[in-house]
RNA sequence: GGGUCGGUGCCCGAGUGGCCAAAGGGGAUGGGCUGUAAACCCAUUGGCGUAAGCCUACGUUGGUUCGACUCCAACCCGGCCCA
């Protein structure tokens, strides 16, 4: 790995938004380099979704970055926090957790964050917050809170839009940054990473540290990947995601679809390809974007799955999409021999959501069967075996009629 | 605690007794153009029913009315102002 102060410098400022401050970060890694003490680097976690997608991973490589360089990284569980739910949220609070169902949550994290963290013991450390949180009483809670005056808190932005378009603010949320602060008093954290949505938090940790007697931590704050749609940030409730767990071909086909002027985005926070090569790349007069994306989808698929994969997600991709073939894998449906109508069976198929949009699909000529446009939603149709039923470009159904 | 305004479909938002499954926008989906890109264009967007039509839905519960998203009452939730 880099010895070099600066080279790591560099490694570690890729992707990201702000370090506050470079300064500080030079003097650990210097003072570690020296001492050969491991940083402890922080990142706090929410338990209540656990399935993590690319734009959890932008942060958790740039923790990887660090074990890489020898760092331990400290991952906190905030279960403390999911029992009482987190408002962090934005607008609406959310639901309180039970501990088995934070630990449920906690173990498909790790096995999905395995994926990108090296999870050797003497590289990772795992906490809860409830170890500390859980035995603090109302006077420590108010010293707490004495810590950080209203005004200052009010400054963090999602405080600040809320307050002004006279949303509802609940006066706990104003804990929070104080619980997650208190989590880096208590974790003694060198550097905490974070999305910029944490950087309020993450920089309440500092003050708190401070006051505290600690050297305060170092915050990295990387960007919050914009999600398939372009506009929104990545997220499962809002559909607009790539996950880990997604199956190569659609991971890929994901990425396909992406806008181009996302690729440089994707390629920075996503990938290792170096910033000249990216420049080059994203340049349509040198790349096709086209090509661009191929290889980015590649390259994000193969994180995951390994080269093979990926090229064979490629070759599928380009089947399927650009010259309209049948899929390799087409869900299996079973069905009865009856003759049925075929705005059923598109239903029957899980082709649509419903009998009536299973006639607005027929309605628009999106549906077929063996190749063969629909018109009628209500003709009738002798399942065959190895019939194959199609509604629009990407679903498809393989009928397998049951004596 | 008092006053006041408000709670509508996935989201935002119009509607203020029948013409309302509810304007408009966003999103989503289907189609066109393409590189499953963007932009743009067209269409669709509660459920059931072959259809006529029926059912469910406008914070909750009751009421007035031939008829209520629209009026009344109570309740629940939220904003703002005052204390």
């Amino acid at each position: 790995m880099a010895n070099n102060i600066a080279e790591q410098i560099k490694l570690l400022r890729r992707g990201t938004v702000e370090i506050y401050t470079e300064a500080e970060l030079v003097e650990k890694l210097a003072e570690a380099a020296k001492t050969g003490r491991q940083l402890r680097i922080k990142l706090g976690l929410d338990p209540t979704s656990p399935d993590i997608h690319l734009g959890h991973t932008v942060v958790l490589r740039k923790m990887r970055q660090f074990q890489d360089l020898g760092h331990k990284a400290v991952l906190i569980i905030g279960d403390y926090t999911a029992r009482i739910g987190d408002p962090t949220g934005q607008s609406t609070t959310r639901p309180m957790l039970e501990p088995a169902q934070i630990e449920e949550n906690a173990k498909t994290y790790f096995q999905q964050a395995g994926k990108i963290l090296d999870t050797s013991e003497n590289k990772l450390e795992i906490r809860h917050n409830s170890e500390w949180l859980a035995d603090l009483r109302l006077a420590d809670i108010i010293k707490l809170a004495g810590n950080m005056t209203v005004a200052r808190m009010l400054e963090r932005d999602t405080f600040e839009i809320r307050y002004k378009k006279g949303e509802p603010i609940g006066t706990h949320e104003f804990l929070y940054p104080l619980m997650q602060g208190y989590d880096s008093v208590m974790v003694k954290s060198d550097v905490e990473l974070g999305g910029t949505d944490q950087t309020f938090n993450n920089l309440v940790g500092r003050d708190l540290q401070r006051v505290n007697g600690q050297k305060p931590q170092v915050v990295i704050t990387t960007p919050i990947l914009v999600g398939l749609d372009g506009k929104e940030k990545m997220s499962k409730s809002k559909g607009n995601y790539i996950g880990v767990t997604d199956e190569p071909n659609n991971m890929f086909g994901k990425v396909m679809s992406i806008s181009d002027e996302m690729m440089e985005n994707y390629f920075t926070l996503l990938t290792d390809v170096p910033s000249e090569k990216i420049a080059e790349l994203v340049n349509s007069n040198k790349t096709h974007p086209k090509e661009a994306k191929v290889l980015l989808g590649k390259t994000i698929v193969s994180q995951f799955y390994g080269q093979q994969s990926a090229q064979a997600a490629a070759v599928e991709f380009d089947k399927v999409f650009a010259q309209g073939q049948l899929p390799e894998e087409i869900p299996e449906v079973e069905i009865s021999a009856e003759p049925i109508a075929a705005s059923k069976l598109l239903v029957h198929c899980k082709l649509v959501s419903s009998g009536s949009d299973a006639k607005r699909m027929i309605k628009q000529s999106a549906a077929s069967i063996d190749n063969e446009k629909l018109n009628d939603p209500n003709a009738v149709i002798i399942p065959k075996n190895g019939m194959i039923v199609r509604v629009g470009k990407r679903n498809f159904a393989r009928l397998k009629v049951n004596p």
